[in-house]
DNA sequence: ACAACTATACCGTCTAGCCGGTACAGTCGA
DNA sequence: TCGACTGTACCGGCTAGACGGTATAGTTGT
């Protein structure tokens, strides 16, 4: 009944997690074409079988990285809510890609998503209102607010785009400050 | 019917052009997933032998949207650069999907991109690189200029997320002039 | 005659999913 | 405390069908 170690060297990641994170690194390395069971399993390195025993079958699989994607999501509209620095410098900081769990599995569903899963449409779709809500709680303008979703929203693209060219865009600190500076201009005196 | 030789101006509705538009059509409603050389024949009412005719293989098929997209680019950025309301207005109000051949093109390669096609990848940022270089003459300033694409890039993303639900977002004509205003405000004294 | 197809059959590989089997820890009744 | 049994976690071989691509013979419009 109790959660097994099963291994005194390895109390490691359980596989159902280890499958996961296979899945999603396979979906933003390579796209919804590349990831497939086989592939999957290969990465999590576990059998086919292993595989379809945690997850029956590969709508499965994408429900569970959907759910967990929600999870992680909900708790980073609490991050961005709490953020001392301000909702809107986290929200535009953590747009660009950091390598986070959160990033990782953002992406992984907007993969989905491209391949016109409904579900995984939806989770986005989701994800994204509620970050707005907290943006126009921040900022009080619905207007503004929408904008500086865009900006965060074009921030993503742009970084998954140019995954691996530096010289298009930077998105160095230094950069971000100064976008930040920019929005500020959005809000009048108010 | 015209006589149609191989390689030169095309006349009326050539079927090399009607595959490719059914390659878009399913790689915008069903993902790179969907498209497969089957699905394209049939949708373009060509056999598969008549399909392997005019494209020797699916690198060849990829290769003509992406040319298509490309020439349809570098026109709009054209049309952008001469926009009579002025090029921010004119890319934000196209940024939006209009169903246009440009607009098809566009999320047909960004489909191809998310399956990391290096080949696509390349295409859009130029495409972007493109149109960032127009704003950036017409605004005179690099981090405004950055901070529009981006807005750009967030309704594209925005409007292919939400392409059935109407409640989530509006990007009604009303809502794009007061975004545009908002844009206004970016710009200091100039 | 020739380009632009259609129709059909075929091939090797990939893909999702299925199934029988294995290992092993824990439970339980006698 | 022993043997029968149960549940969990996993292995790996298998199959039907989809996929990209090849091949080839026949048809049609100009």
């Amino acid at each position: 009944m109790a959660p097994m170690p099963k291994n005194a060297a390895a109390p490691s990641v359980p596989t159902r997690d280890r499958l996961l994170d296979a899945f999603e690194d396979l979906l933003v390395e390579g796209g919804e074409r590349s990831a497939t069971l086989d592939a999957v399993s290969a990465a999590a390195a576990v059998s086919k079988g292993g595989l379809l025993y945690h997850f029956a079958s590969k709508d499965a699989l994408v429900d569970g990285v959907l759910t967990r994607l929600d999870a992680l999501a909900q708790q980073d509209a609490e991050n961005i809510r709490t953020a001392p620095a301000g909702p809107v410098d986290y929200l535009i900081r953590t747009s660009v890609h950091t390598g986070s769990p959160l990033d990782r599995a953002y992406i992984a569903g907007s993969r989905l998503a491209q391949g016109r899963d409904p579900r995984a449409m939806q989770v986005l779709t989701d994800i994204r209102r509620r970050w707005l809500s907290v943006i126009e709680e921040a900022v009080h303008d619905p207007d503004v607010a929408q904008t500086i979703m865009l900006i965060s929203d074009g921030l993503y693209v742009n970084s998954s785009l140019a995954e691996n060219e530096l010289a298009t865009q930077d998105h160095t600190d230094a950069a971000m400050t100064r976008l930040i500076a920019l929005i500020g201009r959005l809000l009048p005196g108010s």
